[in-house]
DNA sequence: AACGTAGTACTACAGACGGAGTGGTGTCAA
DNA sequence: TTGACACCACTCCGTCTGTAGTACTACGTT
């Protein structure tokens, strides 16, 4: 088990292409070593076994969906109304579809945690986590909407890109636009 | 080529058990065979290629999803208000992800798609028919929300099927019927 | 009722591919 | 000199596709 730390994130980031490339049964040590332009073998030497190559991606794909710091920093500026909520929630969705192969890989893991418990543990943690932390977040910023809201926000999201990215007919661009718009409208302004 | 529809059927429905069970790279003429418990060589015998295969699923797959014959008339019965509509959401919801391995296997085809043409070709216009087809029913029985409405609890209530089953400890189920009553009651009152 | 034919179920096999794992070699740094 | 690491070669193993060939069954014909 090697400790290079560099050669590892690579490997990792190799290992989501493939997952997207390729699905979750294609994710293998020579396809990880190929892709990553490594002599094959490598990514043996990195990880134990395919469950281990699982565990550890499911583990740092995450944080490679997550917003840049420099992201963040603009998230915090300006008055937090609807209109800036509104342009947070198409930024998300725009980064999470650009980085396309990330979004397919971590579909990918979701299904392949039905086959393995350890990798199953690791999304629900980071999973939760997230979740937790943007209902934290619009809390935070004395937005109308309860958590439900988030959540239901979160929800129609996700599924959004899900159908961006697998099946991009389904929805027009101008749909998806007006649908992000509609959700976050509906979100912040609930009934009594 | 054979023509058995009955075991054209059979084979199929086998599809979708291996294709939950083993993702969509396990979908093999072999596997089918084993879990069909036919001779191996049968299915290879019912289907072009691999393609073929999964091109058939994909046309057949969103039927066993959508509700019988009872359920529809059931549907149909009392006065449409939102108590009523959001009993059916729940019956939806139920009845989906009861067929656990059938909505396994449609999002393994959703991701298989993104290399399989045919398949997605297959894939969009099912999912746009049953789209349609929901908008339609909601116009139809005269309760308020527009076509945005009922598209945003599409995409709420899929991926909150998604998340109960592929990574069923992020919500409980308590959260889960909450979130199916809150989608719905958005859903239909919303503001000018 | 016997027969023939077509469609289908089943079996077997050939050929090929790709992946896991392992042991070994060269190299660089402490 | 020793240890960690990148890199490479090789073997074993499992599995997949496609096809050829045989056995069965149903049905129509005479």
């Amino acid at each position: 088990m090697r400790r290079n730390p560099e050669r590892r994130q690579a490997l990792i980031d190799a290992a989501i292409e493939v997952l997207a490339k390729e699905g979750a049964r294609g994710l293998t040590f020579r396809a990880v070593d190929a892709e990553a332009a490594v002599p094959p073998g490598t990514a043996s030497n990195y990880f134990a076994n395919r469950d281990d190559l699982f565990t550890q991606v499911g583990g740092r794909i995450y944080e490679r969906l997550l917003p840049d710091d420099a992201t963040i920093a603009r998230s915090r500026e300006g008055v937090p109304d609807q209109t800036r909520y509104a342009e947070l929630m198409h930024e998300v969705v725009g980064r999470v579809s650009a980085f396309n192969s990330g979004y397919l890989a971590l579909l990918e893991l979701r299904l392949e945690s039905t086959r393995r418990p350890e990798l199953r543990a690791v999304l629900t943690e980071r999973i939760r986590e997230d979740i937790d932390a943007n209902i934290g977040h619009h809390a935070a910023s004395g937005l109308p909407g309860d958590s439900t809201s988030v959540l239901l926000l979160y929800l129609a999201l996700n599924w959004l890109i899900m159908e961006r990215l697998t099946l991009p007919d389904i929805f027009t661009e101008q749909q998806m636009h007006e649908l992000v718009d509609a959700a976050v409208e509906r979100s912040l302004n609930t009934r009594p």
